[in-house]
DNA sequence: CTGAAAGCGCTTACAG
DNA sequence: CTGAAAGCGCTTACAG
């Protein structure tokens, strides 16, 4: 009638030591490579060791290790299943296997209150430091988790005051590029499309766009601006709207992945694809292969998710230096779409 | 000159007893949530657990529980970083969470070696089960960690003999349905274009292409048949030798993601991508926006993940019923690039 | 309802 | 070079 293993039957220490006729200590050396053990015992222990298949408990030997690391890091992002942060944690796991050392991931879905939680999960399990691409805005909880030894770097989002060290994207400055791009071939309306205002990644792209329209002496025009666009369908409704109104404008600028792929639907559905000009932050597979190809202002999410990593196990291994800000830069990619020339006006 | 913490200065149950005036046992049990204490001790240890900023750790009192469990699974993927796996990886996140389990998850990049010393760090974490999509051949050497109470279940692949649960999609039926519907769409002659044969899944797939074939009373024509592309580019270059033979075949059919793409390209580059039918293996995002859309037969990596993650659980909380296999069955979508009829022959 | 003793599997600090 | 004792932070098994 019993339910469950109540309690794993794996051997420990104690077993191989009986085994080889030593103590648990020779076989604590042994494990851990001390070299001063006397050949014989350390081939009596690694044959005893072998023949009950023993593996040593990393869990109770951190407990009682001077350093109290747990050769594990955890990694907090928006979403495990999307290729941005899917790359980032491919770059995360490179940097961490280089050093033995294991990534326990989650998704936030952009929720605080999810994050709250997550957060504590890692800390109970008391990783080394935590690689956190946040969705709250307030962190004065986590000073007490630095303080207590818990390292911890931002990635995509600076912390509101400068806490910690963070790897972010140079958001307005590539959002000026791609806009600039966009005047450079001669327009001049052209419209934004942009994820939720309280996210500050948008509030900096849009910044950027604002940036790149005055520095050409163009009007910020409302009706030519969309905020909080949460999904593919929903930036999809709001391009359609756009390019059906009696007014539209001559370029599209899409703050985000998602929002450019909703964009690309409505032009297509529109059969605008190569009249309305488009320039979308975030770079995707096959962009080059759509008719025309689709200009990008392309992130590098690879690059941030090693230098943060690198910036954590820094911190893990006791560089005490002021918190930093890495910033890393975007490449504007023309593949077409971002080179029409503009409509003539009606 | 101290370079690093050498011990975390983290509060302890029994800082919180001496604070709050109780024995440990009772920080304990208000920590666990045991009814039986009273409402006023509750209240003290409380408030001297948030005013010290108490944290429970996990990995110590995992060591003396009775179930013994870290409430952590391993996931062992071919790469954190591709869609696919990337997909599987938020089903297993999403069921751990219904459960309070994380995931510790690395990249095998079809590398037996990395494999076995992936699982070897998984189980020295005492993780409570592994989900393994497999690279390597070999796996008598978990039988032994299965017995010592680390369960197993397989992703993708077949386990050599079936000693453990698996969940796989259905390759060989998946592959003759999109072959089948070339084939019904008057194609005579269709190239098979695939991964290593030293990989399962790749010689099923091949396995369901003949099938469709022989089906039809045709022939496998070992001159239209491309084993062990590695890369999108060598897909791409195998395309291009294929279409520009003087003996081309009149479709496509491509037995992985990148295999697809990189038949695209040759496709593109060659401008007979409304001329020559294709049919991929494996859905990828923007399909549907290529000229003609690509026709795929899909695989449903979230599905997968979930019944995995859901199998092991199980396993993890004393299923003790022998192994299943879980098919998980494919979907063909038609999206104009597999409807093409042959061209005319020359 | 509460707490002192013993122990989880290992490492530290110390003696031999 | 080797090992017995103490302890990491917690839970178990017991007494009161």
């Amino acid at each position: 009638m019993s339910s469950g293993v109540d309690r794993r039957d794996r051997p420990t220490m104690r077993d191989v030591a009986a085994l080889a006729g030593v103590g648990i200590k020779t076989v604590s050396r042994v494990v851990n490579g001390v070299p001063t053990v006397a050949p014989e015992l350390v081939a009596r222990v690694q044959s005893a060791a072998d023949s009950l298949g023993y593996r040593p408990n990393l869990t109770a030997s951190n407990l009682r290790r001077a350093d109290g690391r747990t050769h594990t890091i955890g990694l907090l992002v928006e979403n495990v299943g999307n290729p941005y942060s899917a790359a980032v944690h491919r770059a995360v796991e490179d940097v961490a296997r280089e050093h033995g050392i294991f990534v326990l991931s989650g998704s936030l879905d952009e929720d605080p209150d999810r994050e709250y939680h997550l957060l504590r999960a890692l800390i109970d399990r008391r990783v080394d430091g935590v690689l956190l691409a946040p969705a709250g805005e307030d962190y004065r909880h986590l000073v007490a988790e630095q303080e207590a030894g818990t390292s911890v770097v931002f990635i995509d989002r600076r912390p509101a005051s400068l806490i910690a060290d963070c790897v972010v994207t140079a958001n307005r400055a590539g959002a000026a590029t791609g806009v600039r791009h966009l005047v450079a071939h001669g327009h001049r309306s052209v419209a934004y499309l942009g994820d939720r205002t309280s996210i500050a990644t948008a509030r900096e792209r849009f910044a950027g766009y604002a940036d790149a329209l005055s520095a050409a002496d163009l009007a910020v025009a409302a009706n030519w601006v969309r905020h909080d666009l949460r999904s593919m369908d929903e930036a999809r409704r709001a391009a359609l709207e756009l390019l059906t109104s009696e007014n539209p404008p001559q370029a599209l600028f899409t703050g985000q992945n998602l929002i450019t792929i909703g964009a690309l639907r409505a032009l297509h559905e529109t059969g605008l694809e190569s009249t309305i000009a488009l320039v979308g932050f975030d770079d995707f597979l096959l962009a080059d292969m759509m008719r025309p190809g689709i200009t990008v202002v392309a992130q590098r999410p690879y690059e941030i998710g090693r230098l943060a990593a690198e910036r954590l196990l820094a911190r893990v291994a006791g560089d005490g230096s002021p918190p930093q800000e890495l910033v890393v830069d975007t490449a504007l990619i023309p593949r077409g779409s971002g080179e029409l020339p503009p409509p003539a006006r009606p």
